[in-house]
DNA sequence: GTCTATACGCTGATAGAC
DNA sequence: GTCTATCAGCGTATAGAC
């Protein structure tokens, strides 16, 4: 939801508030170095409330990644929309890249956050959907001869490692630039390692 | 060292039995699920000799921290070490993925640990001597024409991103076969994105 | 539903004997 | 240098008033 994004703390539903405060936090500082008082008083609610709508920080973190993947999964619907991979890939890049100025909060809960760290049981992310559905993609591309033909993980870490590792990169600091402006280069060269 | 490595808690000194043990609950439960104690009992020494050695956890933490940056270090120099950027390419890589397989705690420490999450005023992983030296020599050899031009973030990211990604993707469990196999793939592919 | 005040367990760290 | 026993503080979670 836009509700994980800005910190207008005015008016807007008390959960919005929570989880918008955790995320902010737990990106900042590391899920194990906030507390429920951190929340709670970021959220300018009680501890109470926090018990009430989510059970706890490990409930919080876990609306947040059902969120969050809700996010992803919508941003790789509309960039595999259309039937060509090589324009979708473009539209995910781009929109990577954009999200990586505009919402870093959530990119950086999606690939830098060590989820099962915190969330028992929680298979890694890239095992959700999204990543799933990219995955499941590439093999259909490849069968058709969109791509190269190889290995279905190699394949598909060449096509998006690259910019992935840009954002990992971003978020941490290290890349000084805002990376929309990279998008076509980042592009072209990963399709030209996977092209036919 | 490869006092890292292996779990034989026989004979050798107390510093490394304490580091391996340390290394391998801190990969498995992430540093903050770890408590001094399970250090203590995984390494078979009490809690006074941790503080003799370490000073605490978070002494263990730097000291793994060091140490295994010095691996990384010697094995990227060790691949550098050739004036041609593709063989020192290829070397690395296979490096990494052997290593991936024969010492998964090392690799996971590197590429999958958030220590700014644990060790205060550590800059990212990523801005340490030996990732800094790969993207150095990168540079240069974008300007001696050994590679395409290009945003220097992007292009290092584009020839080793891949191969990273792979990684972690095997560390996290979702690939399962080993990755050495697919040395000679990842390479081919990375290069053909990055020639001249 | 929201709040404050409180209880309890765990963990990092120390003291002091050997 | 190594150990055991102990302490103090923090952080989660709950109880109970409003």
């Amino acid at each position: 939801m836009h509700c994980l994004e800005n910190d207008t703390t005015t008016g807007d539903p008390i959960d919005c508030r929570i989880l918008r405060a955790a995320l902010a936090l737990f990106v900042a500082r590391g899920f194990h170095n906030v507390s429920v008082h951190d929340i709670q008083r970021r959220a300018g609610v009680s501890v109470g409330s926090i018990y009430n709508h989510f059970g706890g920080k490990e409930g919080i973190a876990r609306a947040l990644y059902a969120q969050v993947l809700q996010q992803m999964e919508a941003l790789v619907a509309e960039a595999l929309a259309g039937s060509d991979l090589r324009a979708g890939h473009r539209v995910l890049v781009g929109r990577l890249f954009e999200w990586a100025e505009t919402r870093p909060a959530l990119m950086a809960y999606v690939f830098q956050a060590r989820h099962r760290e915190f969330l028992p049981d929680t298979p890694p992310i890239c095992s959700a959907a999204p990543f799933r559905r990219l995955r499941d993609r590439v093999v259909e591309a490849m069968a058709c001869g969109e791509l190269c033909r190889g290995d279905p993980w190699v394949v598909t870490s060449t096509l998006f490692g690259n910019a992935i590792r840009l954002v990992q990169l971003r978020l941490d600091g290290l890349v000084d630039a805002p990376l929309p402006a990279r998008t076509e280069e980042t592009v072209a060269l990963a399709w030209r390692a996977v092209a036919p």
